[in-house]
DNA sequence: AGCACGCCGACT
DNA sequence: GTCGGCGTGCTC
């Protein structure tokens, strides 16, 4: 009689074992297939990891397993083993770990109703641009690499065609009959670079995956992948773990985005595991960027580094890079936030009929509601954060929880009538240019303006048609888009990152600057960028205005190898949330002695704190961080750990999560 | 996570 | 007298 091993989704860490018997019958082929099991009082699907011949259960305990899918291919043994993998890395229960990669469908026991696929297009082969030496030498050392494992970081700057390369490498694996991976950070950019994808590959299969898709498209594709009836899969993190038994290359395209980090949950880096999946598969990665994440600039720099580093320095499109200036706001007054300098820019670009754009770095700008007699303020009575003033709909709004309320004739607290919003925010900025340049149109870009695919879609349709002189809006509109009738970047507030308190502010902050500058100017029409700071000698405005990625970054990790943050240690996070700070902060305490009593050597413990938002929906946030300068010593320290923090009866509606590699602070 | 069982308060 | 609060324990 065999023995079924089935990974459940359920928070525990461990399998299931259930008999094979009577007419059912189950070999080592079924592994990786979809089992029907008792569980409980009811019934679940889980995943067979193995078919063995003993259990440590005692007999009487297994129960009989039900159906076997056999209707589809198993889930392939890279598969599972990449899923071990992220359970085992990130501490998460392996049945939850495969329960996320696959579809809802799947996950379920159920199979998509079949849809015809669409004949390949009869498209005659699209004419290739003329690769650049740098280009082409980028192509041959990375496809060099292909039937073995070699990460590559490609640096490009904007405009230096890293597309391109990526759309090369494709076109040979696709000629040797494999697949590719390619990995983006947004579903809003999928679009058009899918457009781009299936013009260069007329007559390949193109599948491509992400969480706005409906469930049965996203079980086909999932299918169509395991089936090895794709060619090319494109996606956002999701994609990482689709299965591709004929998988020849990944690209990882702005590698540096942080939303390749799953914030909830497994709290994977989906660029990070697509790393270990290349060297898994023995392939090659290609992680793109303009502004490398530091972790990865590091592995690449490094003598002996573990990526090899390929910089496109040269601008495919004949076009001069933005002209970076810093506007010292040290001495001068501003009119509700913006310089003389800067409103004389736009003034400029609205004679010549060119679109500016004013650029706010945080949320931070949103304006709050205070009463200037007593000190009042809005504040959210479930989160650590003030409610924000939505003038357009007149409401007052809490960014973390959705709390709404009207707002306020005059101060809760003493009555005064004279209260106002404060906190130069979009809308603030807005009425400004607006009185002063009355004639313009002004666009306002954020997450109020554009919270569907639909707005969104069309908020760009507005801005590339001409539709709007002057843009106001955040990191949304730094992402990926062409405004070929932009050539004015003015950055407001983006000092407030230079000195944050988390130390991975500065790299976001060069990051969405050199971003948004290069949404600014084209071969006809030269771009500006201009950055307001009270401290313009700062080597990050410097490094922006002499265009060296490769200095600031230098300089950033010398700060961080003297400080001790990543990417020279390694950090593993335990949070906890509940209704009393003291409890979250006591199961922290509890947690920080159970550690020191096996702490083992070159594994340091910080003291549990809040949460810089220490307070979230009403529940009480806080943090307790483990570091090492080495991976493998704090890989081996969680395992026990953990399991001990699981044993641990902590009060009912505490909640706790363990985060590897964390981002955020 | 669900879902049982299990022992103490205010209510049709 | 019961309905129900969530504390505790288990799931192959």
């Amino acid at each position: 009689m065999s023995i079924l091993r089935v990974a459940l989704d359920i928070p525990l860490p461990r399998l299931f074992d259930y008999r094979v018997e009577g007419d059912v019958t189950a070999t080592a082929d079924d592994i990786g297939r979809c089992v029907r099991v008792p569980f409980g009082r009811g019934e679940k699907t889980g995943i067979i990891v193995d078919v063995v011949a003993h259990s440590d259960q005692p007999a009487e305990k297994l129960k009989p397993a039900g159906e076997i899918f056999r209707q589809l291919p198993p889930l392939p043994p890279d598969w599972l083993a990449l899923s071990e993998f992220c359970s085992r890395y990130y501490q998460h229960p392996l049945g939850e770990v495969m329960a996320l990669a696959l579809p809802p469908y799947l996950r379920r026991g159920k199979l998509p109703a079949p849809r015809k696929e669409k004949p390949p297009a009869e498209i005659p082969a699209p004419v290739l641009p003329e690769l650049l030496a740098e280009q082409a030498q980028a192509v041959a050392a990375i496809a060099a690499s292909f039937g073995r494992y070699g990460a590559f970081l490609l640096h490009g700057i904007t405009g230096s065609g890293k597309t391109e390369v990526y759309l090369r490498l494709i076109a040979e694996t696709l000629a040797q009959g494999k697949q590719a991976l390619m990995l983006v950070p947004e579903i809003a950019l999928t679009p058009q670079l899918e457009g781009r994808v299936a013009a260069r590959f007329p007559h390949a299969r193109i599948v491509s995956a992400h969480s706005g898709l409906a469930e049965a498209a996203r079980a086909r594709g999932f299918i169509a992948a395991l089936e090895g009836r794709v060619d090319i899969l494109l996606g956002t993190r999701l994609a990482v773990f689709a299965p591709l038994p004929r998988l020849g290359l990944i690209v990882v395209d702005e590698e540096h985005d942080a939303s390749f980090k799953q914030q909830e949950g497994l709290r994977y880096s989906a660029r990070d595991v697509a790393v270990w999946r290349a060297h898994q598969r023995q392939l090659p990665i290609v992680l793109g960027s303009a502004t490398p994440s530091l972790e990865s600039f590091h592995h690449a720099r490094a003598d002996g580094g573990r990526y090899r580093y390929i910089e496109l320095t040269r601008r495919a499109v004949a076009e001069a890079p933005p002209d970076v200036r810093c506007i010292d706001t040290r001495r001068e007054k501003l009119q509700d936030g913006m310089s003389a300098a800067l409103l004389a820019a736009i003034a400029e670009r609205l004679e010549r009929g060119e679109q500016s754009l004013v650029f706010l770095n945080r949320r931070g700008y949103a304006p709050v509601l205070a009463c200037p007699a007593c000190g009042w303020v809005s504040r959210c009575r479930r989160c650590a954060a003030n409610l924000v003033v939505h003038l357009a709909d007149k409401r007052l709004r809490c960014h973390h929880c959705g709390l709404e309320t009207t707002i306020p004739r005059n101060c809760p607290t003493c009555g005064n009538l004279d209260i106002h919003a404060f906190g130069r925010g979009t809308q603030r900025l807005e009425e400004h240019l607006a009185t002063r340049f009355s004639a313009a149109r002004i666009l306002r870009v954020d997450r109020d303006s554009a919270n569907t695919p639909a707005k969104w879609r069309s908020v760009l349709e507005t801005i590339h048609d001409g539709r709007a002189d002057i843009l106001i809006g955040t990191q949304m509109l730094a992402k990926g888009h062409d405004f070929p009738r932009l050539t004015l970047v003015g950055a407001v507030g983006a000092d407030a990152a230079l000195f944050a308190a988390d130390f991975r502010a500065p790299e976001r902050l060069f990051s969405q600057l050199m971003q948004v500058g290069g949404r600014s100017g084209r071969a006809s029409l030269p771009g500006e960028v201009l950055i307001q700071t009270e401290y313009p000698q700062h080597p990050l405005y410097q490094a922006l205005v002499a265009h060296d990625y490769a200095s600031f970054a230098h300089g950033q990790l010398e700060e961080r190898r003297q400080a001790g943050f990543p990417p020279f240690t390694f950090q593993a996070m335990l949070r906890a949330e509940a209704h009393r700070l003291d409890d979250a902060l006591g199961f922290l305490k509890e947690a920080a002695s159970l550690a020191n009593a096996q702490l083992p050597g070159g594994v340091s413990l910080y003291d549990p704190v809040p949460m810089r938002m220490y307070r979230v929906m009403a529940l009480e946030r806080a943090q307790l961080l483990v570091e090492s300068a080495s991976r493998p010593a704090l890989q081996a320290f969680l395992p026990n750990w953990i399991a001990q923090l699981q044993a641990l009866k902590t009060p009912r509606q505490l909640r706790w999560h363990l985060d590897v590699d964390p981002l955020e602070f």
